[in-house]
RNA sequence: GGCCCGUUGGUGAAGCGGUCUAACACAUAGCCCUCUCAAGGCUACAUACAAGGGUUCAAAUCCCUUACGGGUCACCA
């Protein structure tokens, strides 16, 4: 028995050669760099994973590459429904479209199946030859072997893991091991090390610089047994080199990984990938650091940011900011030109955790608002609402101009309005504009008497208002009025001699705004009469 | 526990041997502006380079030790 026919009797039907698969992925024809984003599908876009999406899409773009998606489903315990389109949902919604993908039978790319699972056969080829050239193997552990063999190592005090002497199935003759498939008996494919532990090699992460690391000696799993899937190590060397993938990004937890990633493209011949290892977003509890975790942090899931309706851009802008610490700098110097003009600078990551802000967050989503104009909030706002908040979507539809109306107090100009961080936002700070929701516990300020409040208003609708009144005319019949009734009508006065004066005129501003609103503090109030027109002027004063 | 990585102010961070009495941004506080608020401008945040040893004329920057934090040790990715 050779390890060719152990290579044919696991694999019967694999006729194709390593050079047969090869010639179906030629080199690109591209300059730039290839990334990738290889998602599990389990369902749940997680916030490091669009850290990742982001920086591979802007990589492809700075170097005019190509940026495409792989589906990573070799798990099918873990797989759910709809994982797919949920990661292409927030891709899209995210404008992180790839270049190459796979969604709903379509396929668009040469490099595909783009879907693990679709690629079996391709894997089986990778696994035969590894076989043949005697690099792989079939082991016949049980898992609970494995265990048992975990605690004797522990119990020695040396390190677990398949290995070396401890590597048992390894030193079966071919002709046991082809008795022992034949006869049924359940198997993985493992890989063969050739390397040793005490042996340390230089590798160069693009993010982390130089890292002095152990050969890797772990004969790895490579294909499973119950389904025949290849294991992640495995499927990313065979997917990575057929796609010509250039660069790698992904999670730190990978790191202590990379060692046998190498082993296996050298087995193979193949070149390694660079790779970058990205840090782990991590969140603060009780003065402590952890990895954000999709059970307990909410912002974890890409969805919540959408459900809170933060705009698309701020989101990603407050991910680039992590992703590269002189994005900031690099933004306010180009406050219009689209991010992918940034150019990405691994070396700039941060090479320990990176805390997500939330509070950061705000202040980018406030800047990126304030910016849109009324009809872009309009649109943003009314279909962030159909989808999350009825009673915001009920108010617009109402009277669609009457809502752009009021958002646009105080926007389009040069320094506009910063109130709205998200749309979530919105309801609480305009609702008192509508006169069915207006109950107001007015929040009177100085003035609180009856009489003189009356005195006030009526005094201002009769004989100072104007609704064509341009808005320095507005003030300055407000300053008269403030004088005509014993009111300071400028500040300054007013600090001077404070006695000599009923008050001042921020006094009856503050009258007039709490009589309209019920509140306080509100935008602009020159823009809220305008808006407001003389009949729920009048009706507004009357409820007093 | 083994191996690997990291540690600059409340937060994200710049810095890569001299220009560091340590940038910038967010947060917080105060002042100014002002009809209120949101902004905007200015200022502050008291001893921010984890600790201790080296190397060097010179260290946040290089080396070692310790402490702390993180990652990883699956037929999960």
């Amino acid at each position: 028995m050779t390890t060719k026919d152990l290579a044919n009797l696991i694999f019967p039907n694999i006729t194709k050669t390593v050079e047969d698969i090869e010639k179906m992925y030629p080199k690109r024809e591209v300059d730039g760099e290839v990334t990738r984003f290889a998602p599990s599908p389990t369902g749940f876009m997680h916030i490091g994973g669009c850290y990742q999406a982001i920086t591979d899409y802007l990589i492809a773009k700075n170097t005019n590459g190509i940026f495409y998606l792989r589906n990573e489903d070799t798990d099918k315990a873990r797989e759910k429904e709809d994982a797919v389109k949920i990661i292409m949902d927030i891709l899209n919604y995210y404008n992180i479209v790839p270049d190459e993908y796979e969604y709903e039978g379509d396929v668009v790319g040469k490099y595909g199946p783009y879907i693990q699972s679709e690629r079996k056969e391709i894997y089986h080829v990778f696994i035969k030859h590894l076989i043949e050239i005697g690099r792989a193997y079939p082991c016949f552990c049980t898992p609970d072997e494995l265990s048992v063999l975990r605690e004797k190592q522990e119990g020695m005090k040396v390190r677990t893991g398949y290995y070396g002497r401890f590597s048992k199935c390894r030193k079966i003759s071919i002709d046991d091991a082809y008795d022992r498939i034949k006869n049924g008996e359940k198997f993985v494919i493992r890989f063969k090390s050739k390397g040793d532990f005490e042996n340390k090699i230089w590798y160069e992460d693009l993010a982390k610089g130089r890292l002095h690391l152990s050969e890797n000696d772990i004969d790895d799993v490579i294909m499973k047994s119950d389904n025949m899937l290849p294991t992640y190590h495995f499927a990313h060397v065979i997917d990575d080199h057929l796609m010509h993938t250039t660069i790698v990004v992904r999670g730190e937890e990978w790191l202590p990984s990379v060692t046998k990633h190498l082993e296996m493209f050298n087995a193979f011949g193949f070149d390694a990938p660079k790779y970058i290892h990205t840090p782990l977003i991590q969140k603060k509890e009780d003065g402590k650091l952890r990895k954000i975790s999709k059970r307990k942090d909410p912002e974890a899931n890409m969805e919540y940011f959408k459900e809170m309706g933060y705009p698309k851009d701020a989101v990603v802008e407050s991910l680039l900011t992590i992703i590269n610490s002189n994005y900031e700098e690099w933004r306010d110097n180009n406050p219009d030109a689209p991010f992918t003009e940034f150019k990405f600078d691994a070396k700039k990551m941060s090479s320990s955790g990176a805390l997500y802000d939330l509070m950061k967050l705000e202040d980018i989503s406030k800047n990126i608002i304030s910016r849109m104009n009324k009809d872009e909030l309009y649109e943003e706002s009314y279909t962030w609402a159909c989808k999350y908040d009825e009673k915001l979507k009920e108010l617009i539809y109402k009277d669609v101009d009457y809502y752009k109306n009021i958002i646009n107090i105080e926007r389009e100009q040069a320094k506009p309005r910063k109130d709205i961080a998200k749309y979530s936002d919105i309801y609480n700070l305009i609702y008192y504009m509508y006169d069915e929701l207006f109950n107001p516990e007015y929040e009177w300020m100085k003035i609180t008497d009856t009489t003189e409040i009356k005195n006030i208003i009526n005094t201002y609708i009769n004989e100072y208002y104007d609704r064509d009144d341009d808005k320095d005319t507005w003030f300055n019949k407000i300053k008269e009025l403030a004088e005509n009734l014993g009111y300071a009508a400028n500040m300054k006065d007013y600090k001077k001699n404070p006695d000599n004066y009923k008050g001042n005129v921020a006094d009856i501003a503050t009258v007039i705004r709490v009589s309209l609103t019920g509140k306080k503090n509100t935008p602009d109030l020159y823009e809220i009469l305008k808006l407001f027109g003389i009949d729920r002027i009048r009706s507004r004063f009357n409820k007093i």
